[in-house]
Formats: C-alpha cells, structure tokens, sequence
DNA sequence: CACAACTAAGTTGCGCACAATCAAAAGCGG
DNA sequence: CCGCTTTTGATTGTGCGCAACTTAGTTGTG
C-alpha cells in the first residue's frame, strides 16, 4: 500500500479545506466586487483584460481554466453591462475578440482599492502565502495534468 | 502603508490559485464520485452523516459552511435517490434531522475507495499537504471570523 | 476542388452557492 | 397567558461551472 489511512485523511481533508477557503475568500471579495457590480469570476476576467488588452474567449479559458460554456453567457452580462465589446477576428472568423470600453477601462482605477481592501484580513505573513500560493499552483497543475492524462491516454 | 503592491498582488494570486485548485480538485473527484452517482458537495454531506449519524440541517450546515438556500434542494436530491431520508425532530418541530438509509449506509464501503484512488496525483510530499491543510484552515477562519465581525459590528 | 477532421463559440440542462424573503415553531418578558 | 423576538428550514431568483451538443469556420488530404 502507498498510501495508509492517515494520509487518505489528510487528502481528504486538503480538498475539504480548499472548497471551504475558496468559497470563503469569494465571500470576501463579494462587498467590495458588489460596489463595482461586478462578481469575482467577472472580475477575473476584467483583469486578464485590464493586463493584456483584447483577448480571445478562447485565451481567456486558458488563462483561467474556464470553457465556453461559463464565459460565453459570463460575457454577454458583462457586454449587457457595457464594460466589454466582442468583435469577430478579422484573420479568424470563428474566433471573438473581447476588448474594453471605456467604461470598463474605467473600472479599472476602482477596482485598484479592491485588493488593498480585501488583504490584511489572511492572517498569514507574506512567506506563508506565498508558500501557499506555491502549493496551490503545484497542486492544481498536478492535477489538470493528470486529468489532462486520464482523457488523452484512457 | 501597510501592503505594497507586492503584497496586493500576491493576495490577488492565492485568491485565484483557490478558486483555481478548488476546481480542479472537484473534476479530479468527478470521475469517481460519477460511479457512485454523486457529486462533490453531497459526498462531503454523506461524509457527515457516515462519521456523525443523524444530524440536523443546521449543524450540516455548520459543519460545511453551507445554508439551507443550498442544502434543502441537495438534500431533497439525496432524498430522491434515496440515500438519506428527513424527520422532523420530535423535540423540536423547527428542525429536521437528516439520516441515512440502508442504501446510503452502503454506499459508504464504495466511497471509502475515492480518496484512494484520487491520492497520489497531488506532487506535494505529506508534509506540504499538512502545511496547506493548515494554511487553508487558518486562512478560512480568519476570513470568516471577520466576516461575521463586520456583519456583526458594521 | 471536394470532403473529412478539427477548432472556436454558443446553447442547453443540471447542480451548486448565496442573497433575500417567508412561514412555522419555540422561547421569553411582562 | 399573550404578543414579540429568535430560530429553523424552505423557497425564489441570479450567476457561475461543467458536460454534452450544435453551428460555423478552418485546415489538411487526396
């Protein structure tokens, strides 16, 4: 056996605490994100944009781990909102480009408060999240690579 | 200041690294839980109830930081699958105590194999998963703790 | 060129999460 | 005992997240 009992517990345990935490710092987010209308995975999209500029829907899903099937209805709020603008590629018409409008550039400066507002609550110091952080990313590309995996050689 | 940019980005980093290894922690669960016909969040359900017995809505709630806007329909679910069944407590007619069938107390046996068979994909030695356990746990009740302060002191 | 294989988005359906609201039951002060 | 507050769970509405499917555009191959 490779793994006993204890250690099926901690992996338990780990996932438990991850689906706790994630939701919780979601809450977190949500007071401040509410002033902005925006909702956290909005928001993760308004960064990618507010850092690279026009982006595909396709980049988008890399950059975040989402499908289509989460952004495309995510962006058409977003679109209804006025803070993005999709736009067929001119060198590839099935892809779709979303850019900013000057709304959304806008939003950026508010957005800015939003993790000075948030942080400070973590009770961790600065090597502990970024131990974190570092565990995380190791632990979550583990995975999507076995997933990954799993479906490319069955 | 307290937080320089450095800092700001890296509470943006772990936020996402959560929200990102959250979800790839339930599709690594996915595959395995399909067989038993469950998802994530009402495994975590059946892991209470197998560790606790019968138990109320509230303290389900509790133990998962979950309200009843999500459990009374996940539960109705489970109810429909007839894996658990609801009573109104004799004691108090408000709460509704929430216990296995004999189904469910079986399908206890095939889920002890899920943690087993999800372990071992994560690359982080046991004594990373022990520091991200706690980590998470600390993270999660701080964040939590200050959220009910300031619901509770505006 | 024809045509199959592939890719990018969108759509549909379902199950969480969570805010807001409601109704029933219990507890409580007077 | 009686109204008032609190507690418990259910309901409603919105927005993800993801599987499965559809549509349209592209690419490769004979």
């Amino acid at each position: 056996m490779t793994s006993q009992g204890g250690e099926l517990d901690l992996n338990k345990q780990v996932c438990f605490a991850l689906y706790r935490a994630s939701r919780a710092l979601t809450q977190l987010y949500r007071p401040l994100l509410d002033e902005l209308d925006l909702t956290y995975p909005q928001y993760l999209v308004l960064l990618v944009l507010w850092e690279r500029g026009p982006t595909t829907v396709r980049e988008l899903g890399q950059a975040l781990d989402l499908d289509s099937g989460t952004l495309s209805p995510m962006l058409k709020r977003l679109a209804t909102r006025g803070v993005i603008e999709r736009k067929r590629s001119d060198s590839d018409e099935r892809s779709v480009v979303v850019h900013l409008t000057e709304q959304g550039d806008e939003l950026r400066e508010q957005a800015a408060a939003v993790p000075e507002r948030a942080a400070g609550s973590t009770s961790l110091d600065p090597s502990e999240l970024l131990a974190l952080r570092d565990s995380l990313t190791t632990l979550t590309d583990a995975v999507n690579a076995r997933r990954a995996h799993e479906r490319g050689t069955p």
